[in-house]
DNA sequence: AAGTCGATATCGCCA
DNA sequence: TGGCGATGTCGACTT
């Protein structure tokens, strides 16, 4: 059974399950079992699906990678995209029936109301996994770290910078960086790890605005936009509002 | 070979290969030929994972499910979430090799320059699919279903509502649906599939702004959010620059 | 290639 | 649970 030109059809051990070309009351067993025992179940088959919740959809037969987590997720994969074409959202409950001699998996939830249905014309394999992940992501390169940057080293927004706070609240929401400058105005600190367009110059704008009514009206308050850099468009938008841009990118 | 013991490890058609812990050099074949000919590509096992490009990230060792795409996708899923824990878009280029007897698959891209390292301490199936996807996801509830149904109804607006474009261009952008009301004026319709907060209001302030820089000063200009529901905040943002709001479902 | 904006966005944080 | 904003957002469309 170890030839390249083998037909095997199964195997089954305490931590994986295989099976090629299933028939479908052989699958609807192993789906099953995979929910119920907390596995991470992937199908490879042809397939239709429907979707109905926050939007609506209709998806023919074609070939298509299905992957349901433990933790309710389901994803459905074509062979194009790096989005799932159809998809549940963590939370989800799952459930494989056979319909008309057919595998079907539905995963739904409540608030919001949705209901993913995949339907297996043929099923080319089927796997189960009992998965053990124990490491968390380590990033760098983002939002927090840029703020981090700024913090540790004031002087790049300008000489004379002052931060007093960070998401320092506003009728308007959070700011990143509250602060004063070297004649003691108040600085209103943007954070962006990329390129920005008009919605970052718009947030700004609100956060200046919000601020500049809780102050006494006559105080003067300066926002800054700190990211990479900024489009024509934004950079327009800042200007017209008064609001300035420091180039800056996160460490990495 | 069907029963559920069975100790299948390998498996190949035209179509789909498989592989049951295979050892690193052919897991190496299996999935050099894959990435050649085009196929799906799906791995499970314990592998540790490195990106750098935009930000840059480390994971250590957990068990996880590869998928590489013949359009140039890469996909590292562990056993929780929605999303990816890495990935690398559409248009990277994968390869694999072998390091120190262990498994690595790296995906490239340029612009940006982008890499993601994907090594394998065991292997506990490897599979090849040639996957045909001939259907498109027919999609409804969408923002551009709202836009169709406003502009079959226009009075859903309101009374006397006659929509003269969509997609019109500002300075601030394109507008979804501009027209005018019963008494001539300019009106700027910004529509939202959903509840909507503080950034879409801002969205339409923008182009409100715009559009009256652009018109004579004296001109009028009402600006309409359609949207199924505002919070609060955009509620408030709303009301402090003048601009309505009206409740309006996307169909399905 | 870059700009802009929608998305069944998802995700994390915090009230 | 809802509001809010970040994201290696992705993806589609236009310039």
């Amino acid at each position: 059974m170890t030839g390249d030109d083998d037909r095997a059809t199964s195997c089954d051990d305490d931590r994986t399950t295989i099976h090629v070309e299933p028939d479908p009351r052989l699958a609807l067993e192993t789906v099953r079992s995979g929910i119920e025992d907390g596995a991470l179940v992937v199908v490879f088959g042809r397939c239709r699906v429907e979707y109905e919740g926050r939007a609506a959809s209709e998806l023919g037969p074609g070939d298509r990678l299905v992957v349901l987590k433990p933790d309710g997720t389901a994803l459905v994969h074509t062979d194009e995209g790096q989005q799932p074409v159809n998809w549940q959202p963590p939370g989800s409950s799952h459930e494989a029936s056979l319909v008309e001699g057919e595998l079907r998996i539905e995963s739904r939830r409540e608030s919001p109301t949705e209901r993913l249905s995949i339907r297996f014309e043929t099923i080319r394999q089927l796997s189960t996994f009992d998965a053990a992940d124990g490491s968390e992501l380590a990033l760098v390169g983002t939002e927090a770290d840029l703020r981090e940057r700024i913090l540790e080293e004031p002087g790049l927004i300008e000489e004379g910078f002052r931060p007093l706070a960070t998401e320092r609240d506003t009728a308007a929401g959070a700011v990143d960086v509250y602060g004063e400058d070297d004649r003691g105005r108040t600085v209103i600190v943007e954070l962006k790890r990329r390129r920005v367009g008009p919605d970052a110059a718009g947030q700004l704008r609100r956060y200046v605005d919000a601020v500049e009514r809780e102050l006494h009206a006559d105080a003067t308050v300066r926002g800054i936009l700190v990211a990479p850099s900024v489009t024509d468009r934004a950079g327009r938008l800042l200007e017209r509002h008064g609001l300035e841009f420091v180039a800056l990118e996160p460490t990495m």
